[in-house]
DNA sequence: TTTAATGGTGTAATTTTCACACCTTATATT
DNA sequence: AATATAAGGTGTGAAAATTACACCATTAAA
């Protein structure tokens, strides 16, 4: 096996599932394709992987380029290589997953022309999207649900400070089902990792909450010895 | 973009963890290679994905044709990217793993040449790997044994008839840490999807244990609405 | 002042986890 | 036959975690 490797442009990809939180939804990005094929569907944020850059930094790149979004803690979570799932030949892609604040972020603006726009989509009823989409979309945000379980993810959704109630919320859309105020607080404070803040919610119309923090040292500290990844 | 894709022959390759319990070890399944670059090394049965064949089958193939094995149960683990971990080009690869019973088996024997012979060795003390499989093995033995605990992966290790105290030696081995025996006797049972059998060991020269089934079909009904993959 | 909306709190029952030690049974040995 | 060896098999009590459940407090707007 001496012979010289072939280039991998263009049969390897990347395609990623971003997801957001907003006005209590769980929200994911998507792209408005320029491109045959599947022009003008919506679709992941994906393309190709160069040759010299490893997967992560395609993930990066390739993301930043369709999206305008930069240096996203991303993690792959399944590679698909069925043989006919890109029309035009053989290409598999590795599925990256982040989680991130959408807070008042401003438009979200394409670098690359292989994208018309960029927008956040609410992850129930999601229209049909190109290619095996859907299906990624399904194995990776299953994946996320389970890891709710066990690794701090949600906070990466909210604001720096946020409210006991906005986190149940977010627990509650992405496990889909509701949970009981009184259980759910206890739980959470009981880990001892969420930092209250003297600071209160403002510009609502009723009672105030207080707002938290998520101390990640205090995490790491608690849970040096668990479970990975 | 339509331009025809080029193949992916050789550039993209399938690595598999196989484990295997006997005497009480983890073992892992190891090729001793027979072609450059690290020829002659123990390397993780390995090798490239054809243009033609979906990652799964691409995975079927290449084990059989390197230890003899054929049709394991195998899942997708990670993805490994790294520009570099080829030293002769760009090769990314998709680390698969199985767990099977290996009692009894007969001897492995390599179909192609470019495996001298395939041995099993204790996923202890395991020697130098060739290319990053010292990473590969890593990372993919770091996820099953979190996932031992919650998934009934240990019954594939194991004969289809054993006795609690194999049951408990073979999760001792991948969690590597000692258990308890009335408690994990008692969670076991309390699942309810392990069936006692009539029959006891036999050849034992001390007391005969009693022998249990993993039933397969009790556990899906059991933990049908729980957690997947 | 009243209303609307959410914030915030405690207890008891149940289940799960954990720590812990001794008698029983089967074979091999003398 | 007696004994030694080696593992099989069993229960209880304490502590921790989980679950179900309802009402008063606070704020701003009407």
């Amino acid at each position: 096996m001496e012979e010289k490797l072939p280039t991998i442009d263009s049969v390897f990809s990347i395609d990623c599932l971003i997801f957001g939180f907003d006005a209590g939804e769980l929200k994911i990005l998507l792209i408005e394709r320029n491109e045959e094929p599947f022009k003008d569907w919506l679709a992941l944020p994906g393309y190709f992987v160069k040759q010299e850059e490893s997967l992560d930094d395609a993930a990066d790149r390739i993301l930043y380029e369709l999206t305008g979004l930069r240096d996203l803690p991303m993690k792959q979570f399944h590679t698909f290589g069925e043989v006919n799932r890109h029309p035009q030949g053989r290409v598999i892609t590795v599925g990256y997953y982040a989680l991130i604040r959408i807070n008042g972020q401003k438009e979200l603006r394409p670098i690359s022309h292989y994208a018309k726009k960029a927008i956040w989509h609410s992850v129930n009823n999601l229209p049909r999207l190109a290619f095996d989409h859907t299906e990624i979309f399904n194995n990776g945000f299953g994946k996320i649900r389970r890891r709710l379980n066990y690794q701090p993810i949600a906070f990466d959704l909210l604001p720096e400070k946020f409210t006991l109630t906005q986190l149940q919320g977010l627990y509650e859309a992405i496990l889909n089902k509701k949970l009981d105020k009184r259980n759910f607080r206890k739980k959470m404070l009981s880990y001892g990792f969420l930092k209250e803040l003297v600071e209160k919610q403002k510009g609502v119309s009723y009672r105030a909450a207080k707002l938290y923090k998520f101390d990640r040292r205090k995490y790491s500290k608690i849970f040096q010895n668990e479970m990975g990844v």
